[in-house]
DNA sequence: CGAGGACAAATTGTTCAACAATCCACCGGG
DNA sequence: CCCGGTGGATTGTTGAACAATTTGTCCTCG
């Protein structure tokens, strides 16, 4: 959702000389609204990784001054979305493989501790029951986007089970980056469609309560999908 | 190190019109050096929980400008030092109790995690003796912040045993906080005492290659120091 | 004497214009 | 073909301005 693009014509700049009305009426937060907007931008691949943040032309685009941008650019470089080269100025970060290693460590131990401690009980697993089904059926379909979507929400539905907020969001920002990985990796002839099937694995072990085997099974997948995109991306 | 206090006079503010000259030479990055000075201050409790960040006071005090000011605040926010509320500016966050069990959830998890999957071998065992060396001798010494300080090394760590980059940030984000509720309990006589004990326990398990019972260690440690906590935080 | 409301002062959110420092692309000389 | 200069573009940062909102004060009324 959100179509891409941009050509969200100019609100303020009327011109004038000091403020000038910018005829902003509700805007919570210029910054963050931003931030929102390029962040949905670089998870559509709108922004591709590696590509220059020019603050004029975003500015523009955006309708905001270059100050709220830089605000915006500050929260995303702290979410590691963004790299901001001394004065060279902002890139969408471009993951090395060194990155790919360090995010299936992270994702390693978010997964795990949660399957080992979080409160995975009825209704969470019947979450990831719908989540899986609907994996499945778009690997039937061939339905690529859906697959990864479906994909990238039951990892984070398990790390919701651990019951931290900070800690699923430090999940969804190694999500994001995985976005961005992906969007590296040239093409994915179905990637993700093995590791709906050992989700469905990971699921069962979960369901007949079995949490061992369900961590044993999320080990072996992660490995697998680590060792798969380092093939491609060397 | 870096005594806190403020009353870094003024630096530029010549007064002139435009630019000005700031007479600024080579600082790198004022929005990132001015999130550095904040984050010690905070840290050292010269900023306390809940104190309000004035504007106009800051950016005189650390002779930064209020927009680069702002940066530093999107930065601080993003690591949750920092509330922002809109129309009424920053706030040094105020830990809840609901924030407390958040916090121990997540430390959890990433400890757990780290003993489990993390590449514990001579080195970082070494390091980890010598920490819960200084530790003990502080805890004869009766010197509590040195205590404070080594069992947050301790912790940190283990999860830099991990081996993810992305990990570690959090957790370091997780002990700023701690830092935080340590400095709303008004007071702890002897709080981490009991811990450098624990700790050590947990040490020889990794020494004796039994990371299960570290992990059983680790976790009844941490929900003891929770329980601690919420006890006299309310 | 306390509740409530009008008004003023302070503060935040945001923009604009300016300028120093730095980087980048181009171009001519060796 | 490589190399160093040169000028334009871009970033980093500042100061001033102003609308919207919050906060504080004081005055009135019940």
């Amino acid at each position: 959702m959100n179509g891409a693009a941009g050509a969200h014509e100019g609100v303020g700049g009327t011109g004038g000389k000091g403020g000038s009305a910018p005829a902003h009426s509700g805007a919570v937060q210029a910054s963050a609204h931003a931030a929102d907007r390029l962040r949905t931008m670089i998870a559509d691949g709108a922004l591709a990784p590696g590509a220059k943040l020019s603050e004029q032309a975003l500015s523009g685009e955006l309708g905001i001054s270059r100050n709220t941008l830089r605000e915006a650019f500050a929260m995303l470089a702290a979410e590691n979305l963004v790299a901001r080269l001394p004065n060279r100025g902002g890139f969408v970060t471009d993951p090395t493989a060194d990155d790919v290693r360090d995010l299936y460590a992270a994702r390693l131990v978010l997964e795990t501790g949660a399957v080992l401690w979080g409160e995975l009980d009825g209704p969470a697993v019947a979450r990831l029951r719908e989540i899986v089904a609907a994996a499945l059926t778009a690997v039937e379909a061939g339905d690529a986007p859906t697959m990864a979507d479906a994909n990238q929400r039951f990892h984070r539905e398990i790390v919701a089970a651990a019951g931290s907020r900070a800690l699923l969001a430090e999940m969804d920002r190694a999500l994001a980056r995985m976005r961005l990985v992906f969007h590296a990796m040239t093409d994915e002839p179905g990637f993700h469609a093995g590791y709906a099937h050992r989700n469905s694995e990971v699921l069962a072990a979960l369901e007949a309560g079995d949490r061992a085997r369900a961590v044993e099974l999320l080990r072996d997948s992660l490995s697998a999908a680590r060792d798969e995109i380092l093939a491609r991306v060397g």
